[in-house]
DNA sequence: GACTTATGAATGAAAG
DNA sequence: CTTTCATTCATAAGTC
């Protein structure tokens, strides 16, 4: 009882001794509970849970073992993002003729001050049912708390600083002048 | 001259060519002393370099490999964010009995000697040095700029729906809460 | 026990 | 600034 419900999971999906006596690997390995847990909400929609879901969800999840938000976050990342791997590559196996290739999903950006990208993905519909209610709850006590993200400054006001930077000769190279950030000095 | 200086260092990050005689691959890979760099001028508070700055920056940098200067660009931007995405995503939840912080991480490449930048949960308290001068060049500087960060809202925006999820029955678990993943109401 | 696979973790690059 | 996407790195687990 003890591995099963504390440490790192040293049994991955269901058998094997992983990590050794404890969890003195630093990678997460999830059981099969929480693997089952995370792919049932994957599977019911969920694709990129917010910050207050992955807390919820790692609270959760620490019922069967160690885990951390991180954990959740990376795990929903990879797994959407190797649903969608996989299911470009069979594009690109199965029909290399024509066609079918460009539904760009709309997200020819808009190029910035730096670069552009120019990724032409084929995007499957990719149907993610955001809402889903197993249980239906009536209320509404929640009080929406104000979205307003008022963040300002800390915007070239630091041009007004001098920074000048020594590299480091830790390196070895043969010289190298020191950096200078000065933009203005007073 | 090897591609180990100049070219767009493909592999293990600074050592060894990966991506061949050219850099075809198309992602900067920053070489260890340019990550060292860029990881001490943000330690020194360096946030949000001005285009100036990531020109200097770029510049320098230069020297050690190929680079852009929305390489540096993206650098700061993607170290700021981690930084305090990690800080948000840190308080943690079930079992913070042990360290959660070791990593095994850089055992056989060579960088990870030099600087932390990807170190997990440094509870730093962010500070943020807006001047920073290692060579005095001048009698006057220490115009200290104010700096008030205000970022408020957590951000839950698309998340209209609500989410609940029944634990599984299947194991053999005493009881278990059902997991709600409630944002907002409809 | 080396090789392959699966997947956790990290990060460059953008999009929003 | 915040969030997401694509790619890569690293490693536990599976395979022969």
């Amino acid at each position: 009882m003890d591995e099963s419900l504390s440490g790192f999971s040293m049994k991955a999906r269901g058998v094997g001794g992983g990590c050794g006596g404890g969890n003195k690997c630093g990678r997460w390995n999830p059981t099969s509970e929480q693997v089952k847990v995370l792919t049932d909400l994957f599977r019911s929609g969920l694709r990129t849970p917010s910050t207050d879901q992955i807390q919820k969800i790692s609270t959760q999840l620490s019922f069967y073992g160690k885990i951390e938000n991180k954990n959740v976050f990376y795990w929903f990342q990879n797994h959407k993002a190797r649903e969608r791997q996989k299911r470009r590559r069979v594009y690109n196996v199965s029909d290399p003729t024509d066609d079918e290739i460009i539904h760009c999903k709309g997200k020819i950006s808009s190029i910035k001050q730096f670069g552009e990208r120019n990724q032409v993905v084929s995007e499957e519909p990719e149907r993610v049912i955001e809402t889903l209610q197993l249980f239906p709850l009536n209320s509404f006590e929640e009080s929406e708390s104000e979205k307003l993200r008022l963040y300002a400054s800390e915007y070239n006001k630091e041009n007004a600083s001098t920074f000048i930077y020594s590299f480091g000769r830790e390196v070895d190279n043969p010289y190298h002048p020191p950096l200078d950030l000065r933009l203005s000095f007073v």
